[in-house]
DNA sequence: GTCAAACATTTGTCTACGACAAAACAAGGT
DNA sequence: ACCTTGTTTTGTCGTAGACAAATGTTTGAC
């Protein structure tokens, strides 16, 4: 068997963009800019990426997300881009040393695909130590982990898909199991068009749903236009929106702008989450909150605000 | 109140693009082509979108999604438009008579946002009828009809993800209620890169699961590479893979052939959904199961095939 | 030394429009 | 009804210049 050698695999400009999150005129420029990639044509003159040069790109993508500019790394080898992924800094910083050994022993798991065990031992860790701990000291910081390790190339992303899903089942089971409230306030959970990862929202669900508040979730990547309809329709008081790192900074930014015209002022707007946008400064009329521990002050002070 | 005249709000080609899915060399080409849309242009001669027109674009995209062609129906006024959606074919064909009034109730409380009342019918439903009968008489026709709404123009977006996201819920739950099976076939469940719904592969998961499969599901969207490799690593019988009627048939084709390459013959794929690509003809090597009714039966004929 | 304003560079996206493959449609022949 | 064939429609790809926005660097004031 295997006795055929492999042909050579080609990839299309569209399936490049598709599998590195690079667009067709990011590729183009970079081509002309800093000649790589250099793509071989087919016979039609359209360009065919050859899969190694996909690889260095994907490469190249998580070191730019990981805050690397372009031009600087783009000339380098892959050596020489793996010796910088595995320089890059790791948020492990503030993690107690047993819980770093915790989140380790979880990590191996994640590392060889032992999904069944990866759920029991999250599951037995949710009612060993009540969910709101869960999510801020295993959740929080094991998220982190798992996109710090796919930054280096440590990961693939279908072992990153591995683990969400995984996650994602822990906590909405978790979540079904507390009992609704009819307190105020009557959140909106949701992600613009564009960011797809869904933990956050469901962090923040879990989280607030404790508290007593109404959680109403869209699901990841709803309209601009229709979160406001929703918030309208729902009457929500606060809308809460998370942002991955790799977000474009000023699609986050205009679209908080856009979304802070559509509502009425007495709507709030939360934003969190690890985006470069949010970290310099709030847009106007957005309250920006990193952390998860942040949340519940941030709404008893609403509920402070709203006493009447 | 609303004193202000609202400001005439516009939007550029790259949020056009976001809120329509009609990528921007579109909608230049059909600028050129047959006049609509004409944006207008801000002070750096960029395309700036007014409201309306970006209304009437999703107007066309979703009758394009229906199988009109851009060219006959983009010189339409918007009531014409209209017209032309209210006379769509509606899928409602097969179902009985007291089906087709239980799914009516359900979509009142679909279009009157009644999320919790929803949530409660449909968490009833799941416990008269047994799962397997839900997913094929409620799950299906009733996300059938809100795709079929939403293709008229009498459902918003945020609507159908309020309604996603309750049946989602309610599917998690029941899946998660079913014992863990040893047996074979272990199925990997996923859909390609820009296929966001996952309703199907929760529809699919239940029913297999109950049927004793081993069921590992990576979420949406896993790129091609990686479902294979998440294959490989998870010892895969069988990938079953999601299709929603507006995916690009010529990306299906192509990822379909390309994947099929990537894995060993042994390794079923298993293709479903409302997809044109997928109406045709099958892809070489894969089986194409669009109704679910299917489903039990081509379990048993690889139950039959492998039982040595 | 710290902070901020002014300047310089990098970088992604936008512009235009020609070309053409692939998909969809229409017509003709078994 | 079905498979060919030819014709039209339609989205994507090609070229390359321009420039706004973001980032980095320097200058100058306190």
């Amino acid at each position: 068997m295997d006795q055929a050698v492999k042909p050579p695999v080609f990839l299309s400009i569209a399936a490049v963009e598709r599998d590195t999150g690079l667009s067709k005129d990011t590729l183009r420029v970079w081509e002309r800019r800093y000649g790589f990639p250099i793509p071989q044509r087919d016979q039609f003159g359209e360009r065919i990426y050859p899969m190694d040069q996909v690889d260095r790109l994907r490469a190249i993508r998580r070191l730019m997300d990981a805050g690397h500019r372009p031009g600087k790394i783009m000339g380098l080898s892959q050596d020489e881009l793996q010796a910088l992924a595995d320089r890059l800094p790791s948020a492990a910083a503030r993690e107690s040393k047993e819980q770093s050994a915790d989140l380790d022993s979880l990590m191996i798991l994640i590392r060889k695909h032992q999904v069944e065990e990866l759920r029991r031992e999250l599951g037995q860790r949710v009612l060993r130590m009540g969910l709101a701990p869960f999510v801020t000291e295993v959740v929080a910081p094991l998220t982190q982990r798992v996109g710090d390790s796919w930054a280096r190339g440590q990961l693939e992303v279908y072992e990153e898909h591995l683990f969400t899903e995984s996650m994602q089942v822990i906590l909405r089971n978790a979540i079904s199991t507390i009992p609704h409230s009819p307190r105020r306030p009557k959140v909106l959970l949701t992600t613009f068009p564009g960011e797809p990862h869904g933990m956050g929202l469901l962090m923040v669900e879990a989280l607030l749903a404790l508290e007593g508040c109404r959680c109403v979730s869209l699901g990841v990547q709803t309209p601009i236009l229709d979160i406001s309809l929703a918030a309208q329709s729902q009457s929500i008081d606060i809308i809460a929106l998370s942002f991955s790192q790799n977000m474009n900074p000023s699609a986050v930014a205009d679209g908080l702008s856009e979304l802070r015209q559509k509502v009425p002022a007495s709507v709030r707007i939360w934003a969190g989450g690890r985006c470069s946008a949010l970290l310099r400064r709030a847009p106007p009329g957005v309250e920006v909150t990193v952390e998860l521990d942040d949340l519940s002050q941030a709404l008893a002070d609403w509920r402070r605000a709203h006493a009447a």
